[in-house]
DNA sequence: TTCAAATTGTTTGATGTCAAAGTAAATGGT
DNA sequence: ACCATTTACTTTGACATCAAACAATTTGAA
């Protein structure tokens, strides 16, 4: 059974079995739901032979993003890449491990480090985020421009209350 | 900062450190997996006090689901629920010791099993399915009719895509 | 009939995550 | 100057998940 074939034939059972609840709004959800950890999943494919996951793509392309020299605290990274901050520390140690950050003191903060791509590192998240970029773009070609559009408008709609309703709960 | 402006600085960041490559539809991805990493939280925390996950639920839900007598294998559980065959027993596990679900033996075949669901277990399925879908209903309540209905065209889409995607890698 | 292959569910070992506690250092009110 | 509070990161313990190995059983082809 495919993904498209499990979400409706969700939604059809349930309405059967509850034909008083309204299921429309859900399965919005679970559309999104199936839709992002399959692309993920592809995704993580993608580069898994660079030695790299998801979460530790996310690190070196926080440090990679963020211009110059490529360094950041682990609580900038932590917040950029919205993980926890035990997550972050284990994220750094592995990335650490295969020499694609190091962890430097801060001169100005004893409490603080400062985390920084290495030449190796940085090479890398530029391998990750070319694949990356292009498998996303091979991905939609079957969409027209003005689909694509129309999708991007409504992924900022919903994007936008998402943020409203976290913001004030 | 919020979800909204971290999806949106990620592009602009990207676009200005690798201006050769092209970034609308990583942007989309991103968006999908924001989108449903935080909608997924909230429902998570609607069915938190009732003691189950969302793994558990989704075992529970897909019983419910399956009418009359509430009886599925363990084979069919993972299929419906997307999940691997270890994280199921675990799942199974769980829903035991609370006494949601009972394992059986099924008579025709002894390498297999039957998972029932309790009576108390079909109650906090029910639970279950009312608050999400209720919450749910609220989420989208700030869209028209005609914008749920665009959202869940384009939704359609982007899942038949993936699915050819999938099916023929 | 017989036995190799396939199927079913569980166990094991490794990973990745979070929440909460812990350690260390900087800050600010008195 | 003092010390309680806040901030920054790490460690610990508890889970959930998966892939791979495993044990039991069924199936099907020779």
């Amino acid at each position: 059974m495919d993904h498209q074939q499990l979400v409706s034939e969700t939604l059809e059972t349930w309405a059967k079995e509850r034909p008083d609840l309204n299921f429309e709004a859900m399965g919005i959800g679970l559309k999104f739901d199936v839709i992002a950890t399959t692309t993920m999943g592809l995704v993580s494919d993608k580069i898994a032979d660079l030695g790299i996951n998801l979460g530790e793509f996310d690190v070196l392309a926080t440090l990679r993003r963020n211009g110059k020299n490529g360094v950041l605290t682990p609580t900038e990274i932590a917040s950029a890449a919205m993980v926890s901050p035990s997550g972050l520390t284990h994220r750094l140690t592995q990335l650490e491990k295969m020499g694609h950050i190091i962890r430097q003191n801060d001169p100005n903060d004893r409490r603080s480090s400062l985390v920084r791509l290495t030449p190796q590192g940085r090479k890398i998240a530029d391998q990750a985020i070319e694949r990356i970029s292009q498998h996303a773009t091979q991905l939609v070609s079957s969409f027209s421009a003005d689909e694509v559009e129309a999708l991007n408008t409504v992924l900022d709609k919903v994007l936008a209350m998402i943020s409203q309703t976290i913001t004030a709960p």
